[in-house]
DNA sequence: GATTTCTGATACCAATTTAGTATCAGTTAA
DNA sequence: TTAACTGATACTAAATTGGTATCAGAAATC
């Protein structure tokens, strides 16, 4: 079962990219070479994002996007709602006038408290933080290549 | 973002059902009408049941389907296992060979957080539980209906 | 002012998945 | 022998997914 499409990785991957750049504008092409992510589905996941108010653009040469508001303060569970919707673990769920069987429905129960969870969870997870983990793995990765160095 | 299709919310609404009676076979008929399930999309899903050992079946008149084993020990997570494979947050996650940005990737640490917290809520809740959560909402609504009768 | 580099908007597409239907063969009880 | 069942499997329409393509317009630069 996969549960992020590639809308949500890509616009999370895209949103790291922009958030290590605090400088000025970045381009599609800039972050569509950067994360691998093909230009065209790029362009139409950073327009979303735009719409969305988590990034804001500037027309023109030069121009570009940039986050609208801090890493820290954007969550993966944004990003989520945005390109799939609330999570629901079950699809009558939230849609109660659509479910005929609610009223012998046991799953409810047990399913909203773990769709609660999840949520709460991504909720927590913010660019800022994924931005941080990526730099603890980068500067591990570099102590072990200097190590390796001096032991050659 | 809907979690659970079809099958998986049919699936476990049949093993309600078949937890529900323990005296011999269940037709998928008598399951289907019970759950307005559609009959032969049913009986798919039971034949896959039982292809996974959860449910076992007898054939002819007479026969039918019921639970191979106790309504306590068929978790939910096993349902969706059979139906929609294990809980996969995103889709690099387990298939390493398949992706390319794996070294650059920070979502990989907390989403496996995550993915584990989800997998094991999931095996907890069995069918076992969900009928007790259905037999209590009915004894429920028996009291207040009783209640309502006395002040009529 | 022409050209280049950008975004905005939107239409299109193939492949896959989802949800559901249909058919036929074989088994067992009555 | 016939009716009530499951086993196996093929088929389908519609929606979703992942990706492409096009055209218009804005700003910097030559
Ligand atoms: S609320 Fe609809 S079947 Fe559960
Ligand atoms: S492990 Fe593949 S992008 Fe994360």
């Amino acid at each position: 079962m996969k549960v992020l499409n590639k809308e949500t990785d890509y616009a999370v991957r895209a949103l790291i990219s922009l958030g290590m750049k605090s400088d000025g504008w970045v381009s599609a092409k800039v972050i569509s070479d950067e994360q691998a992510i093909p230009y065209q589905f790029l362009r139409r996941i950073l327009q979303e994002l735009i719409r969305s108010g988590l990034v804001e653009s500037k027309e023109g040469a030069g121009g570009g996007v940039r986050l609208a508001k801090e890493p820290g303060l954007i969550a993966v569970a944004e990003v989520i709602e945005i390109f799939q919707g609330k999570v629901q673990l079950s699809e009558c769920m939230f849609r109660k006038q659509l479910c005929s069987n609610r009223a012998n429905c046991v799953l409810r129960h047990e399913i909203m408290r773990i769709e609660k969870m999840v949520n709460n969870e991504f909720s927590q997870v913010t660019i800022g933080k994924l931005i941080d983990d990526l730099k603890a793995v980068e500067a591990m990765n570099k102590t072990r290549q200097t190590e390796q160095q001096e032991t050659v």
